[in-house]
DNA sequence: TCGAATTTGTGCGTATGTATC
DNA sequence: GGATACATACGCACAAATTCG
């Protein structure tokens, strides 16, 4: 299977290195679909099928009656995801050094250990944990959603159980969890990439076409996993930061 | 702007449930376009259409004359980035934990650092720098392309000018600039995700709508980077763990 | 083994609705 | 309000690969 230059390939290819060289600035208009089937000698269809692989790929932005533009992203900001304090959360602090203003929602349910999740913390299937999702804003915008899920094995009599409620609301799952005399020694974080689910894209906002990042993280305390969370945000804006010290 | 719910979209996002819930397994046939446009009354375009992004999503694979089937995942494979030793290097290390034969292939060349490459190692647009591109397989198969660069400025005349040849070939950057006094005191990375270029996906033998990670990884000698790389691999094969120790 | 039926891949044309300018 | 441009949907034709009797 050599080639295969296909009438549509080699036009998605054209803009598509016209976009990523800046030939074709973000922003800027695109020839519409009658103009570009006149160039390229194809069918409007074929520009149409065109454009909607560039908007799929995240490069191009429709709107009806205005035209196809090029996509201008959002700056990419760097997370530093290896700085966990003891006393201090990740996302309102991470926010506050951008000079944003956090905000979090929150709703703590008690439910049965879904498989995936019962893995994770090491528990059984089925077994309680106290399930928290959060939608975290910035200056007003959904930026991230994350789902923590905690054993109530550990946390249920000892008045934390919510993990935002109560004297040490705010600060975070290693001042909880200290507070109880669970000594968190390490956390685990494991990113990966998948497309959004429609809800996800609602939330945040997602242009059509951009992924999100979702990042696996367990807060460890020894050898026993004490909580886990999932958090999703934007492929586009936001990319995690890790420093590795060596070992000799 | 309410639903909005199209024919297509009711289509995709029913397919799409009944392939993440486990009803469609992988390796299941799906229905035909014409079955499909019968029993969801829509046109054969339609169901076209809906089949065609479930392909972009990565759920479904297709094969002319065939059919369309349910994409079979391979299993996702945790990799270890948070231990870096002082004379082992990451990917043949990884590979042989894994039960695989590790195989390099490499080509150096001097080039002037572009904009990117030159920020990152903090030296001037245009310093001659070696990049050495590596194509790395397990069992014959590629699984991760990287691209690194080093100032020439560090490594001219110390005998190590090629990463991959001389005394301390394979051993990785640590070892190597250890040799000539240079002491490597931390590694950053930071993952993201994007669509692949077409030679990366061919390379990697990627399905359609499948997505590489890219970790942007540097080197560091105190404040001064040493070594920087470009690490890309299929976002459906490889998630990356890292473990963050705890800073009071 | 071969050929017909099936199924997808690509490309074209058209119609209707809606948002923009 | 009219022209423009995109969104959705339908139907059709032919090529290429596979399947199956």
């Amino acid at each position: 299977m050599p080639e295969d230059v296909t009438k549509t390939r080699r036009l998605v290819e054209d803009l598509r290195q016209q976009i990523i060289d800046g030939t074709l600035a973000p922003g800027v208009l695109l020839p519409t679909r009658a103009e570009l089937a006149a160039h390229y000698q194809v069918s409007e269809t074929t520009a149409r099928n065109a454009l909607k692989q560039l908007i799929n790929e995240g490069l191009v932005v429709s709107r009806t009656g205005s035209g196809h533009r090029v996509r201008e992203r959002p700056p990419m900001v760097r997370l530093a995801r290896d700085r966990y304090h003891r006393n201090k959360p990740p996302f309102a602090t991470e926010m506050r050094t951008q000079g944003r203003a956090p905000q979090v929602e929150w709703d703590s349910q008690r439910v049965p250990a879904p498989p995936a999740i019962a893995e994770r913390l090491r528990i059984d299937v089925g077994e309680q944990v106290m399930r928290t999702a959060y939608v975290m804003r910035a200056d007003g915008e959904v930026e991230q959603l994350s789902t923590s899920y905690e054993p109530l094995s550990i946390t249920l009599g000892k008045g934390i159980e919510l993990p935002e409620a109560g004297q040490f609301r705010g600060l975070g799952v290693i001042a909880r969890m200290g507070a109880i005399g669970i000594h968190v020694s390490e956390v685990v974080e494991s990113p990966y990439a998948r497309p959004p689910l429609a809800w996800e894209a609602e939330r945040l906002g997602l242009a059509p076409g951009v992924w999100v990042m979702e990042i696996e993280r367990t807060h460890w305390a020894g050898d026993r996993p004490v909580e886990t969370a999932d958090i999703v945000l934007a492929a586009d804006r936001y990319r995690p930061v890790y420093r590795i010290a060596l070992t000799d």
